[in-house]
RNA sequence: GGUGGCAUAGCUCAGCUGGAUAGAGCACCUGCCUUCUAAGCAGGCGGUCCUAGGUUCGAAUCCUAGUGCCAUCACCA
């Protein structure tokens, strides 16, 4: 039983017996730092029962919680909190209790629990990925990792939207102005190459519907009829229908876009345990909307569409099948969510990785479902984010102005490799493995920066302005494992053993304190579906090691038992970070 | 206009189910490398928690109204 659960019922007792009414909750908090004390009991709420001055209160249960619970050695009242110090000896206990576990902090899978979907990156094939989709990857990544931790199976997947006018887009300008060029005769990414094509479409189509306006046409006339936009919709129809020549264009520029974005992926350190393609998805749903149809869920308009009425949740009427019959995106996202399920029976919900524009669209997905009645549409979740801006606005692949995910990742990794060698730490280090760092750290930077922004909150992103290595950032909780590496390295002596009779320092005990927040904080995460929960608590947990580190000799004390307790704790603080960092995607370096 | 999200120090952000004097980092200023890695530590400066009401012993946190920014409301995705 942990301390809280056994202060509670003492206090439950005490109260009884002292004032002779009965209590249900006693809330507790960690003791601020700048009172004495280790676990604080809120007085106030207690006032409803018992009438009297809430510090005459506070002393009385102290009182008695000291002479009760072996571990409460002390206490004092402010107003009306009742802070309890307890012993050195119940901190220790804990430690070791912990210290030899291999996972902390990590529950193993729970075979009654249902496993989670997680879909994240979801990009289309027809330009690179960019810095939305990095924050896309990095979040949807991280999250699942958590869900693992907190004791579910999880299945990572993407759906790659393949098909569509906007494929066809980059397509049909390939095909009448690429000149056959490939990636291997640009040597461009493919992705990069299939990317121009559709800034190249852009223009020509701006182009064309200029000169239309110039012959008298409205922009929305020239928009529709600009000849590059209709030949665009008849390669859609063509590829709809399998005409060969299109379809053997589109698996060729496609696999170039698919090799693109695995480096990509490979560089990030993303993966997924299955793909989708909306190709094969596309038309999934359709047979769902007639059942529902049927069922009375969705409605007939006199033009052949169907509909669905969500105006009893406030919401508006929502299309889901065309007048002729076609698929809109809302029949796919249906037929896709029931076939996950089908092809993995031990799914119990799903999780969406997408930007918060499209909360609307999830709202009324996770409503239809549920109209529809299948019994996991209660465990749906957008994993809704915000937008990552630039100072200049939002980022656009056809205006060019978007910041590349490669082009990024290189930055990252060129500016940790120019810190370290002004730094100049790492003699002895071979160049594949100051190599290996610089990514390391690089991409540290870059993915704490990005995950321990809430995620519903927007970034605003400035190319000009680094990223910092400084302060509250990846590097600088790398560098704090790297010194416990260290240390750790140089303790050549024997420090298995169980330490008993030592007396804490007040740094030892806050960073015993952090270390043991660990599980409840990845639960929290998880619950929350929040990595800027991991990552804040490993700052707190960095920062108070560092203090300690900083004051108190480690290797250099001159006392056996308590130099082998602080090396034992520097060593699970680094099992911790190296846990936290595994779950946020991010890699600890040995020497930095 | 309807709906949803966000608003905390000059900048970037924490602040768990309401709790003590609202916390970090960056920037700026002071100290600390002949002792375990100074990408660090210790300290200083800096706040009408958007505004106005309300609920409560107690509100940055909950409720209402307003303001600002963003998103969304298509037989688009």
């Amino acid at each position: 039983m942990n301390i809280q659960e056994t202060l509670k019922e003492v206090i439950t007792k005490g109260i009884q017996e002292i004032y002779n009414v009965s209590i249900n909750t006693v809330e507790f908090q960690a003791t601020r730092k700048d009172f004495d004390g280790d676990i604080t009991v809120v007085v106030f709420p207690f006032l409803k029962v018992i009438k009297g001055n809430p510090v005459e209160i506070g002393n009385k249960l102290g009182a008695y919680i000291t002479e009760k619970v072996t571990d409460a050695k002390g206490f004092n009242v402010v107003k009306g909190f009742l802070n309890i110090i307890l012993n050195d000896g119940y901190f220790l206990n804990h430690f070791y209790s912990i210290y030899p576990l291999q996972n902390f902090g990590f529950e193993k899978p729970n075979p009654i629990e249902k496993s989670v979907m997680v879909e994240y990156s979801s990009p289309n094939t027809n330009k690179p990925l960019h810095l939305g989709h990095i924050r896309n990857n990095l979040l949807g990544y991280s999250v699942s990792e958590i869900i693992k931790a907190s004791g579910k199976k999880v299945y990572k997947t993407q759906i790659i939207n393949d098909r569509g006018i906007h494929i066809c887009k980059s397509m049909l300008a390939y095909k009448k102005f690429g000149q056959g060029e490939t990636p291997e005769s640009s040597h461009l990414k493919g992705d990069k190459l299939v990317g121009n094509y559709y800034v190249k479409f852009d223009q020509e189509y701006k182009k064309e519907i200029l000169s239309l306006m110039a012959k008298g046409l409205s922009e929305d006339q020239a928009k529709k009829q600009a000849p590059l936009l209709l030949e665009a919709q008849e390669m859609l129809q063509k590829w709809e229908a399998g005409d060969t020549t299109v379809v053997t264009l589109w698996k060729t520029m496609n696999q170039w876009v698919y090799d693109g974005f695995e480096q990509t992926y490979k560089a990030l350190g993303v993966n997924f345990d299955k793909n989708y393609y909306e190709s094969n998805t596309y038309l999934l749903g359709k047979d769902v909307v007639a059942d529902g149809l049927q069922k009375g869920v969705f409605f007939k308009k006199d033009d052949g569409s169907v509909w669905i009425d969500l105006t009893d949740e406030g919401l508006d009427e929502k299309i889901v099948l065309r007048s002729d019959g076609t698929a809109v995106y809302m029949t796919q996202d249906i037929g896709t969510a029931i076939q996950r399920i089908k092809d993995y029976p031990d799914v119990g919900g799903l999780v969406y990785t997408v930007g918060n524009e499209q909360d609307y669209h999830f709202k009324v997905l996770f409503l239809i479902l549920k109209k529809l009645g299948f019994e996991w549409a209660g465990n749906l979740y957008h994993l809704s984010y915000g937008m990552v801006d630039l100072p200049s606005g939002k980022m656009k692949s056809r205006e060019g102005t978007v910041v590349d995910a490669d082009d990024l990742l290189l930055d990252m990794t060129t500016t940790a490799r120019e810190i370290s060698e002004d730094l100049g730490k790492l003699e002895g280090y071979t160049d594949a493995e100051k190599k290996t760092l610089y990514k390391t750290i690089g991409l540290g930077a870059l993915k704490y920066h990005i995950l321990k922004v809430d995620p519903k909150k927007r970034i605003l992103f400035d190319p000009k302005e680094s990223i910092d290595f400084n302060g509250n950032t990846g590097p600088f909780i790398q560098y704090t494992y790297a010194r416990i590496q260290s240390i750790l390295r140089k303790a050549d002596f024997e420090y298995d053993s169980t330490v008993v009779s030592i007396n804490l320092h007040e740094k030892e005990k806050l960073v015993l304190k952090q270390l043991a927040l660990f599980p409840e904080t990845i639960q929290l995460a998880a619950e929350n579906y929040s990595p800027a929960i991991i990552a804040n608590y490993t700052y707190d947990l960095v920062k108070e090691y560092n203090s300690f580190y900083q004051s108190i000799p480690i290797l250099g004390c001159g006392q056996l038992e308590e130099k082998i307790f602080r090396v034992q704790l520097s060593k699970k603080t680094s099992e911790v970070i190296k846990s936290a960092f595994q779950i946020l995607g991010i890699e600890v370096p040995e020497r930095m």
